[in-house]
DNA sequence: CGTAAAATTGCAACATTATAACCTAAGGAC
DNA sequence: GTCCTTAGGTTATAATGTTGCAATTTTACG
């Protein structure tokens, strides 16, 4: 079963949209209708979606759109916090908890494509010991796992 | 200092092809002059290389090269567990460690560029709390973070 | 307002990383 | 040797990401 039929996945998406509002306006940034709607995509996808696939989406809607405009929105919300980059799949996924600065991890589900996020204690708990143990003084990291989620592993 | 001056680097080397040449006999396999040549430059880079940089030092030697014959000597020495590749890089990296499977984790150095491989034992304490606390059964985990090193951290 | 500066987008070309398809050559089994 | 498998050569192409510049929109300010 797909996490998209586990919750109101409407709600997943206003949620994220508010947030990312209302950042912009704390910031004085802006959220231009190219950058709404890429964020929405990747809301909507709900599993990590790459670059060229945002561009095909967005040119179908009549958005005339090049590479470039999808990147650069999209390292708008990279830098904005609301997306993450999970680098073992070119691919692009919400923030499940933007507002914040935090290091990136994720658990992707080789069946269903979920990636969940995981979270920042552990990773927090992760470095110090890394720096305790081997003086590793650590700025930013990535995680990323794979296996079989709850929901997939019940119903395989 | 970068990390080639600390140790006997040619040891490195040495002891990492005759570890490749001996897992290759164990299981079979053939360590072709391209397949070697393509791991002692990973280990003679000592950091994370890109295969084109690969491709243009097997071409400057004389090898009759492409990108297939880079990318199928990497697939080879992947599978083989001797080489690593950073996704966050799109690089590749020698193992310290080879002959048995383990998930990979990277302390990367933004100063000098070194990378480092995590001990395992860290991954695996962080796969066990993981599936303890949230059920994520984990098949196989990449982790890569980037920060000083000891030796970056002193000289700056 | 009006205008200048800044930010955003459009657009074309390009760069980098990786793979597909097809054929030839080399190595090993019998 | 003959057959079969594996590896490598070659060409082309796919997939992902970037640069540079002009045009436009938005904002800031007098
Ligand atoms: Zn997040
Ligand atoms: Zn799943
Ligand atoms: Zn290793
Ligand atoms: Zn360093």
């Amino acid at each position: 079963m797909p996490a998209s039929q586990q919750h109101d996945h409407n709600h997943c998406i206003t949620t994220a949209m508010d947030t990312a509002r209302s950042l912009c306006e704390e910031r004085g940034l802006r959220m231009t209708p190219v950058r709404r709607r890429v964020l929405e995509l990747v809301w909507q996808n709900h599993k990590p979606t790459g670059a060229y696939d945002l561009l095909a989406q967005l040119t179908e809607e009549g958005f005339n759109s090049a590479p470039p405009t999808v990147y650069r929105a999209l390292d708008f919300l990279l830098e904005l916090g609301v997306v993450h980059r999970i680098s073992s799949l070119n691919a692009f996924v919400g923030c499940d908890h933007p507002g914040h600065e935090h290091d990136t991890g994720f658990f992707i589900c080789k069946e269903c494509g979920n990636a969940t996020e995981l979270p920042a204690s552990e990773i927090k708990k992760l470095h110090e010991t890394l720096l305790k143990k081997f003086g590793f003084s650590i700025e930013s990291s990535n995680h990323e796992l794979t296996g079989l989620c709850q929901n997939c592993k019940a119903t395989s």
